[in-house]
DNA sequence: GTAGCCAGTTACCAATAGATACCGTTGGCG
DNA sequence: CGCCAACGGTATCTATTGGTAACTGGCTAC
């Protein structure tokens, strides 16, 4: 009774949380906010290199897909704190699986890549 | 010691590997090779709804990351078989991992969805 | 003869990602 | 008093990408 294997139907919701969980922003969002709620700033800076308007852009997907919370605090200057829900957290461990098997199989990715582009 | 945590460094490896497994196609190419090798055609039938050139970058970029191998047979008309490498095989566990996780929250996600619409 | 299969390629377009600049509010500083 | 910084974003513009539609060449089946 699992799976039903209509992946490959366009119709699928699971193509949704592919795509969500294919965005490289979506995942880095959530390994930063693992240790606990941080701020839009602490984010931006955390990720590196990324556009605000972009992080915006992420952060309501997922606020929408109830993977954060956004909490507002009508202070001067503003504050704003996003925490992972206990259903974002659970995509831990998933993400985890797969950033494990990317470490593991970089370097033979890297290799094929060097292989491919020298024929 | 696992991770590293580099994750956040946009030069980190690791994105690219979370690029490829984010590109929806390539999940998709993935489950369907699993149960065996298949034709270029086969592959489009099977997905659905993708551009031959869109099917074409998938197979290229997997390809040249080691991840399916590409056989032409001399053939009229041509025969290409495309067929899980190794490594592409030990993808479908971290895939399943995720797609398992999509099954599972999936109706959550649609109530966040319709929650947060409504407001 | 013409219609179609196979595995793509080419030309083109719309949507998106991203970079950069800017906004209002307030507090601190000279 | 004038000026700037901090914060959490928006506004605007451009580059890249994803995607559609049409085409290729060699063959075969109708």
């Amino acid at each position: 009774m699992v799976t039903k294997g209509n992946v490959f139907d366009p119709n699928c919701p699971t193509r949704v949380i592919l795509d969500r969980i294919g965005d490289k922003w979506t995942v880095l969002v959530v390994l930063l906010l693992r240790d606990g709620p941080l701020r839009f700033t602490e984010l931006r800076d955390g990720i590196g290199r990324i556009a605000p308007k972009v992080l915006t852009q992420t952060l309501r997907r997922m606020e929408r897909d109830g993977l954060v919370s956004r909490e507002v605090f009508a202070e001067i200057p503003p504050r704003v704190v996003y925490t992972l829900t206990p259903m974002g957290a659970s995509l831990i461990d998933p993400i985890s699986v797969l950033t494990t098997w990317a470490e593991t199989h970089m370097p033979a990715i890297t290799k094929a890549q060097t292989q491919y582009d020298a024929v």
